[in-house]
DNA sequence: AGAATTCGGACCATTATCGTACGATTTACA
DNA sequence: TGTAAATCGTACGATAATGGTCCGAATTCT
């Protein structure tokens, strides 16, 4: 289905949350749960994933909890997109051979649904968080956005 | 999943063969199934989602079959996609209230949400079956000829 | 008539997704 | 040093989506 999953639309929600925290930006599961509206244990999950995937820091322990580990410039929606749901592939065959493809033969569209992978691709590597979280519209005419991140 | 489902995968390659059909241009469940390598009920399954979202025309009764209802120019990925899993949308908010949407309050994210699905739709709407079948690697037929290979 | 073919469903198996739960480990702080 | 507050890792179940098959009815050509 070419739709973003619900664990990517929350862990983009969340972090937006993320990015507007205070002093050395540390967040726990539960404030941000409360923060979203999200069930806690689902905005756990998702933060696990988005650590684990080098987009958040974690920090254990009391007063423990998650922050960016870089400026929202830099996190692109291929990023999280890639964290949270594997690496980004249109098609099987996009990576090795395609067991489960009942083409026989040689394949002609190939080669052009990789061409409309990479195009896809470069969309979500477009999209940064700083985007996301700017009221400036965007939108349309995105790629033109200087790095301005001052946090 | 963001992934494309191997209906429209497959569809694309039908139609594909269904480009280079010889005289009136219609060819049967049977032929187009041999000729992709495809298994016959299958091909009839996505022949008919095609047929009925008005991109293929049909033909009952013997010597029937399939025939493109316009001109591969004019047969857009958007198309296809839209007639073989439904309406794109990337998010369910897109279209009117979410129900099992968990966010409480306000989101955020909606509206630039909303912007990546018009930038991946308008992706979808240049894309057109001429550009799957034609040798010229890549390209939306006219504008913006970026070659961008495969990552 | 009879044969070939689409039409419109229903049907099942497999997989993915959504959401929850629990014990173990780590850290801050009194 | 003890306790509370967190994350970590993983496992589990329920629901939905998908892939794939099949069959009777309607249609059309010969």
């Amino acid at each position: 289905m070419l739709r973003i999953s619900k664990q990517v639309d929350y862990g983009i929600l969340i972090l937006t949350h993320c990015s507007d925290a205070p002093g050395n930006g540390i967040q726990s599961t539960r404030h941000l749960a409360s923060e979203t509206g999200l069930p806690v244990p689902m905005v756990s999950k998702i933060l696990k994933r988005l650590a684990h995937g080098g987009i958040l820091l974690s920090r254990r322990g009391a007063a423990g909890g998650y922050s960016l580990a870089r400026p929202p410039a830099e996190i692109t929606l291929a990023a999280v997109v890639s964290a949270l749901e594997g690496p980004l592939y249109l098609v099987e065959c996009a990576e090795g051979p395609s067991e489960s493809c009942r083409v026989q033969g040689p394949c002609r569209v190939q080669a052009p649904l990789l061409a409309l992978h990479s195009r896809l691709s470069r969309l979500l590597e477009e999209l940064t968080l700083l985007d996301l979280i700017s009221p400036t519209e965007n939108g349309e005419n995105g790629r033109q956005r200087e790095a301005d991140a001052a946090s």
